[in-house]
DNA sequence: AATTATCATCGTGATATTGCAATATTACGA
DNA sequence: TCGTAATATTGCAATATCACGATGATAATT
């Protein structure tokens, strides 16, 4: 045992969780950040401003791409990664109809 | 190495990720819809919904409660744990500021 | 008091994630 | 095409998470 039990959740519920995953790590989320307040991002400037190696950025970006959050093109010789406003989007209607439904008045 | 190095990334971005993890797991998620759609909850009543055993269910529900989301109260011999609806949109507002502070045109 | 029901905690495997050094790959310019 | 800079991948060690059986703790019931 260890790993999670995926076969037997509800779909949602695992849809839900695979996102949360991305913004799970504050890495992750700072280098989003950084993305969105650069309007565009070489891999590089990361390096700095978040203060981890660059295979460890190397590898968050890849789960935030994995995600479909980002739209990458070379730009001279570095990529230029940039948000994926309408993925970015869809997953926050997502969440937000998760928060919504899930509402209680209690005992 | 291994352990996640908090201490470099700025408040907020550990916070939105100290959130996202409680989401993460699909459990966790089946759970907060359970309860809501219940109105109330005994825990008993999870391990047979969710399928996991009563412990597992039981750390799910720890997590859940460390991050201010439940209230709980006796209610003759079993737990009844109820949503915390104040703090689950007060985590929902910290999101949406996230995803709508985190927006960007591109190159 | 003993029993039963319910939930929490502990201890322990199994698996996943994080982080980095080393290495590979890619793209560009000389 | 060779060298160089930028990024990706690989392999590994450290740590975290997930799941569960066993054990505790508490309250109602017998």
């Amino acid at each position: 045992m260890g790993a999670t039990k995926l076969e037997i959740h509800n779909q949602f519920a695992t849809e839900i969780a695979t996102i949360a995953k991305v913004f799970a790590h504050p890495a992750r989320v700072a280098i989003l950040q950084h993305i969105s307040k650069q309007n565009s991002c070489i891999c590089n400037d990361l390096v700095d401003e978040i203060g981890l190696a660059q295979a460890t950025i190397s590898q968050h970006l890849k789960v935030i791409n994995d995600a479909g959050l980002l739209k990458g093109n070379y730009q001279g010789k570095s990529m230029c990664y940039c948000l994926n406003v309408e993925r970015f989007q869809e997953l926050q209607e997502l969440f937000n109809s998760f928060f919504n439904t899930t509402a209680s008045n209690c005992c």
